[in-house]
DNA sequence: TCCTTTAAGGTACGGGAAGTACCGTACGCT
DNA sequence: AGCGTACGGTACTTCCCGTACCTTAAAGGA
């Protein structure tokens, strides 16, 4: 007739929720390297199984770590010019990919070539969705003010710095890219080709 | 006074180029995932302590394998005309990199990403040296052609398209970027940009 | 010719991490 | 109360990187 300590045992959403969140802080801890099963299973207080039923593959639980980690929305920007909206969007860009964060999100990409599934998880966080999104925006704006003609807005146009942006970490590696660099992308490459846009042929 | 089998044993650049080519032929069967340190040992005859006496790290013996292995210098295209030299160019980059042995390097590049001294040298490999020249020389004689001012002659326009491409793989994965995109690259932001380079500013 | 130094060969081992297998047991539902 | 499902615990298999240590052949000088 004693009291025993009381074993609440979770189960389904809730466990999923401590074990993303358990990633997550591994994630920031120790990096996508860093983040080994045993050590998510340990920090969440469960064990492997309990992930394993849920992602089958390391890379599956990191993508999604990484997205409960990164659901901060930030507004498009508006600086009344489309060169300092641009330049602000590739700077904002710049000091996510050059943070820790942003080596995790590499990471997470190259560990994600090779599985079109994951890839496909992660098209949003690497500058797919919600940031096309705001560049098409950005362009509108500069139309409207008429400085930019109607056709250059356009998705491969929207998507240019941001491909250069991700180019020129290709090539360097970790550290951030110098401001000169972006300030170059954008007035001798982006804006140039949306003026230009409407003018030959 | 019997004839002993005779062991005959390699040494320095002898052994050296073994190992490379032991390297080299795992990485064309078993993709770089699959070229383990000890399965080149084996294939060169020799044993691990050889290897990790010259390449400290795996990824180290895998840059120099793959180097070993392409060293095929293709000339610079001359179909008579920018748009069709950029073509060119762009779909020798899009065989090679969509070919196994650009999933290699593409492995190679995520391997070395955060050791700076090792993407240096795979920089050439990856669209940087010879492949930039070419992009150079192909801007200058459409220049010489009339085809495109002066201006266009810089490195950001020069080495745009095979950023673009990057890109696309980046976000795609393994498959091969279909010809479509290529086009739409060179037509649509290529050569807007090289034509419009003098009209504006 | 012998002797010393250097580099190969052989082998085993430490260490870490992915993914799997089993089994007992709490939970939630009927 | 009974039952199926999912969790906890643990151990294990399998890989593979990198290192340690010792023996032995090769190369070159005294």
């Amino acid at each position: 007739m004693r009291t025993v300590a009381v074993e609440r045992r979770r189960r389904g959403a809730d466990l999923e929720q401590a074990i993303l969140r358990a990633a997550a802080e591994e994630l920031t801890a120790s990096g996508y390297a860093g983040m080994t099963m045993d050590k998510v299973a340990q920090r969440a207080g469960t064990n492997k199984n309990a992930i394993y039923r849920r992602w089958p593959q390391r890379a599956a639980l990191g993508i999604a770590a990484y997205k409960h980690l990164a659901d901060a929305r930030t507004p498009t920007p508006d600086t009344g010019s489309l060169r300092g909206d641009a330049l602000e969007l590739l700077r904002r860009a710049n000091a996510t990919w050059s943070s820790p964060r942003g080596a995790i999100l590499r990471d997470l990409l190259a560990a994600a070539a090779d599985e079109p599934a994951l890839l496909e998880l992660l098209r949003e966080q690497a500058g797919g969705g919600a940031m096309n999104a705001a560049w098409f925006t950005l362009l509108s704006r500069a139309v409207a003010r008429g400085e930019a003609p109607p056709e250059a807005v356009q998705p491969r146009v929207a998507a240019l710095p941001m491909m250069l942006l991700r180019g020129e970490y290709a090539l360097r590696g970790v550290p951030a890219v110098p401001d000169e660099v972006l300030v170059e992308i954008v007035d001798e490459i982006f804006l140039p080709l949306v003026r230009g846009r409407g003018v030959t042929d």
